[in-house]
DNA sequence: GTGCAGAAATTGGTTGGACCATTGAACCAC
DNA sequence: GTGGTTCAATGGTCCAACCAATTTCTGCAC
């Protein structure tokens, strides 16, 4: 039995309706994240909807983070937006405790490791270049430190997301990233904290620049493996608990 | 320079509280999704906030797809809701070309392939059972109607995902079928879409079976593959571009 | 002219009240 | 029962005002 393709009607629509003139007028005007949008009451007057209905929709789109709303300042754009976007929202339930930490980490193996792949078979020399000199900053880092820095070792990870050619990568990962920003922090308790992951960085490259996308796939599993086990002793430490 | 957790003392953070009190009211009453929430004119007066604020709150909860409203009838809930969820909004830029379709193929790729592996490792008799059952009706239905059932074909994916023991797989993977719900639907214009995805599925529920996570990891891999090659046919077929 | 404190304007946040549009249940005629 | 009508409940929209944070302007002291 096929189904039929019959969207009900919708009379009222006025929010989504602004969120479109909005986001045509962004692109209209070349709006870049940063930049100030017109004011509510500017856009209630010139949309012919009233304020409530404009702040209804700005607070959609602040949901999505696209936007940020400064009390006596103004609304200003946080990410590009245009007309075809479409959106993703993801809700982790109890995701402070030890277990919603894990679960993000499964995710972002699989996600790690494909970009690993992805980057192996379609990074340029310009990408390769460009992990490189990452990659050399945070093992300058490592030395001189003599430990792990997570900023560094961040931008090596980014830099090989965007290399795989799939903007997606980044945008999921960073958005866990976000999320989790304090526990990568704070590293547990755990003093040499992600130390056993350092070697597996060069070896990724190397499979990268061998483009080598099963190897490059395997040694990010490994490097990833590495953080886990580190997590876990962190939480035999701190005896982490659902409790808050 | 270790940050100080000082959050900053918020005059104005209705929204917040009223989200933060109808969370715990959900908690409290044990609503289940479906079920109804008090309307919105009934908090205002318990919350002691304007009904205005209220409807603030309840756009944010529905821009997370957390709650649905219905004129005329009330605001239900939609997904469970908990004091400690976190909240991971993602935008898709130009998601509705061929190009935006490959990209989340490609997450899905990664997240399907870590899943089945831990699948493999975690899934005792109960989850083996029910995946196979889900096996079994959906090699029937190829049976009987002579090709790929995409509904059924889902059922399987998602049986393989909730025995992973990780719920974020499905809710990622889920988001993005709802996306391309149209295009999964309408295989455009391959007459045999899916058809070679077919014999995977029965390969990977093996692996699984047999605990044998980088066996499933690879087979997972290989399934998607064929899908990849048959969006490439479709693509090629149907000239579809980034024009509306 | 410079610097700075205070006033004024701007802007998002909140309130209360009103009315519209849709829904669903109760009711009624047939 | 069937099919329409009425009516109360509920979300959607609008308006006008005020509050609170921020920015900008103004004018005075130096």
């Amino acid at each position: 039995m096929t189904e039929f393709s019959l969207p009900p009607i919708q009379t009222t629509a006025r929010d989504d309706a602004v969120l479109k003139a909005l986001a045509g007028f962004v692109m209209q005007e070349k709006l870049e994240p940063g930049e100030k949008l017109p004011t509510e009451r500017i856009l209630a007057e010139r949309l012919k909807v009233s304020r409530n209905t404009v702040r209804e929709a700005l607070t959609r789109w602040e949901g999505l983070g696209l936007v940020e709303r400064r009390q006596g300042s103004g609304t200003y754009l946080k990410a590009a937006v245009s007309l075809d976007m479409l959106h993703m929202p993801l809700t982790l339930a109890g995701g402070n405790d030890f277990t919603g930490l894990m679960r993000t980490l499964e995710i972002r193996r699989a996600l790690e490791a494909e970009a690993a792949a992805l980057c192996a078979v379609r990074a340029d020399k310009e990408d390769l270049a460009e992990i490189e000199r990452k990659l050399d900053i945070m093992e300058e880092a490592f030395r001189t430190r003599a430990g792990m820095s997570s900023e560094e070792d961040w931008e090596f990870h980014q830099a090989v997301y965007r290399a795989s050619g799939n903007p997606l990568f980044e945008q999921i990962i960073s958005a866990m990233h976000e999320l989790f920003h304090r526990f990568w922090e704070h590293p547990l308790g755990v003093r040499d904290f992600g130390h056993a992951s350092f070697p597996y960085h060069r070896t990724i490259f190397n499979c990268i620049a061998a483009h080598d996308p099963e190897g490059a796939r395997a040694e990010a599993l490994k490097l990833i493996a590495t953080v886990e086990n580190d997590l876990k002793r962190g939480a035999a430490n701190l005896k982490l608990s659902d409790r808050k």
